[in-house]
DNA sequence: AAAAGCCCCTGGATGC
DNA sequence: TGCATCCAGGGGCTTT
């Protein structure tokens, strides 16, 4: 589900009604990726400063320690009054005097980890190894096309695997490709400058213009108000295998990278 | 160092 | 209706 448009459109619906909240308590259902590293009920009484992102991650600063958050595949977030009883895939529970922040989860892929701070080994091992933020300043030409040039894994490949530039998940991946005219199975090293830039420029303006629409629904993503995104409808070769491309009509193409599908126009993507 | 595979887990869609 | 198989928006870890 949820790529950095997601996370991002998730953060921005609940950051602000959560600052300055006060932790009453703290529950935990199943077991997610990790475990929280701390005793749930230590948490109570500590104020949530704000939250942050970086990459996939949700960064919740508390006035001591922060949690980092990550969604997986097919975690959602929702904050507000507590109506309901926590569901079985709901797997954790933070209740503040600002409301219920809840994580819905029906994989387990997501994740809840406490830290000290942004140092502490738990934390650093997650983000560590974390690429340029793409809608930032620092992701520009010079640095990503060395990156690229040094990389002999197929371009797809090297987008998914965030650690030269982070948020570009499976969906978004496809989509930059196609806007920039960029097989997905090219070597990253044989993309030359100007055909970086291109791709720079599309990761940017896709990512964008899916933040603006509320990002991906596809099977159940919504915000932590509860609210669908659109981008879907926008989408020019994810999902689309054997439709004709919008851009030219050749039928779209779908393989297998890494174990993930890849989409594209054979057509208009070169090699 | 980089790349390729393997998992973690549940649920929905499809096929017989 | 029931059951088996495949697929899904991620990414850390282990092995080449």
């Amino acid at each position: 589900m949820p790529e950095l448009p997601e996370v991002e459109v998730t953060r921005l619906s609940f950051a602000e009604r959560i600052a300055g909240a006060r932790i009453v308590s703290m529950r935990l259902g199943k077991p997610l990726r990790w475990p929280l590293g701390v005793d749930p009920a230590s948490l109570a009484g500590r104020r949530v400063l704000g939250v942050r992102r970086r990459g996939k991650y949700l960064l919740v600063d508390l006035d001591r320690g922060l949690l980092l958050l990550h969604l997986g595949m097919s975690g959602a977030l929702s904050f507000g009054p507590a109506r309901t009883p926590a569901g079985k895939h709901d797997h954790l529970d933070l209740e503040t005097d600002c409301g219920l922040l809840r994580l819905h989860d029906p994989r387990r892929f997501g994740a809840v980890v406490y830290a000290e701070d942004e140092a502490d080994p738990v934390a650093n091992k997650l983000l560590g190894g974390l690429g340029v933020e793409p809608l930032s300043e620092g992701f520009e030409l010079i640095a990503f096309h060395r990156g690229l040039r040094q990389r002999r894994a197929p371009i797809k490949q090297v987008l998914l695997a965030g650690d030269l530039v982070v948020g570009v998940g499976n969906i978004y991946a496809s989509e930059a490709l196609f806007r920039a005219g960029i097989r997905p199975t090219l070597a990253a090293c044989r993309i030359s400058k100007p055909r970086a830039e291109r791709l720079r420029v599309a990761i940017r303006e896709v990512l964008a213009r899916a933040l603006a629409v509320g990002g991906s629904t596809l099977r159940d993503f919504s915000n932590a108000q509860g609210e669908s995104g659109y981008f879907q409808l926008e989408m020019l070769v994810y999902d689309r295998a054997g439709q004709p491309c919008r851009q030219c009509g050749a039928s779209i193409r779908q393989i297998r990278q890494g174990q993930r599908s890849t989409f594209y126009c054979p057509a208009c993507q070169k090699p």
